[in-house]
DNA sequence: ATTGAAATTGATAAGCTGTCTCAAAATGAT
DNA sequence: ATCATTTTGAGACAGCTTATCAATTTCAAT
């Protein structure tokens, strides 16, 4: 576990503690892997861990990036058939723009989004939990 | 096939004129059960169907109802775990309000979020092909 | 109206992703 | 060190959608 995780290995104890979960060898080789990353599936986690981990199961990677979910640290996404776990620890709220030709996905923010997405909401009396804003498009290179 | 649902026929005819595909009964009668609904589930359609036309199979629905994407009179979306198919023959381009407590679904259209989209992908060197906006929250009987 | 090539249908098998089951192993509070 | 509790791994299972294929229907050309 690279020093530079150290943070977010305690917010991962946190949540552990505050739940009765315990902290096993498997999640912190998961929660290691997963930060060095921005998205990933389950299936790709799971086939890039068996070089050095043959025996890890896909059922406890797909077990444990859930509960980076519960532990705020990920956040699962739909873009495509398979669930991308988005790796929130070290940024906050973002949406994303995704090149439907080459599968390049960059993040964004915008505020002025956000600021109408809630007077969208309050003209129609309701109040937003959640939202989902995904752009889907072409890149610059691959529009050529 | 009611008098007013006769656009809605001719698009579709065009459609499948332009493909070598045919009209047959079935597409007429789904076409009709879909054009009465802004969202439905091919399931739900299924069962709808069901009780004037027990034969019908539900893979027909499937097929049709993605047909019908394919002749631009319906979108799918994936709101929940099943894929809804939205009636957008009469309306243009628009996004959703979801609630997730009772399920209610409010339709909105909202030219400033969609102009500040294109800026983001602007900036970002996308071309937009196409986007998908969704709040989620409580509406107002939910929210007490 | 009849013909016949091509498309469609319905029943069901298969595919894909993700969760559940359960015996064996690991964890950690005491 | 003990031992109740949690976790793991392997595979079965589940939910949703698409693929398969023989039988039927459509429709353009007689
Ligand atoms: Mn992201
Ligand atoms: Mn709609
Ligand atoms: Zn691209
Ligand atoms: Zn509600």
């Amino acid at each position: 576990m690279p020093n530079k995780h150290v943070k977010e290995m305690e917010a991962l104890k946190e949540h552990l503690g505050k739940h009765q979960l315990k902290l096993t060898r498997q999640r912190e080789l998961i929660l290691s892997a997963f930060l060095r990353q921005e998205h990933i599936t389950a299936e790709a986690m799971y086939h890039q861990l068996a070089k050095s981990d043959p025996h890890l199961g896909l059922a406890t990677i797909y077990r444990t990036l859930n509960l980076f979910c519960d532990a705020g640290l990920a956040q699962a996404r739909h873009f495509g058939t398979q669930t991308q776990y988005d790796n929130i620890s070290h940024k906050g709220h973002h949406d994303h723009l995704i090149c439907t030709d080459c599968g390049k996905i960059v993040e964004f923010e915008n505020c002025d989004i956000e600021r109408l997405q809630e007077e969208v909401a309050t003209q129609n009396g309701f109040i937003i939990k959640t939202h989902r804003l995904e752009l889907y498009g072409l890149c610059s290179r691959c529009r050529h």
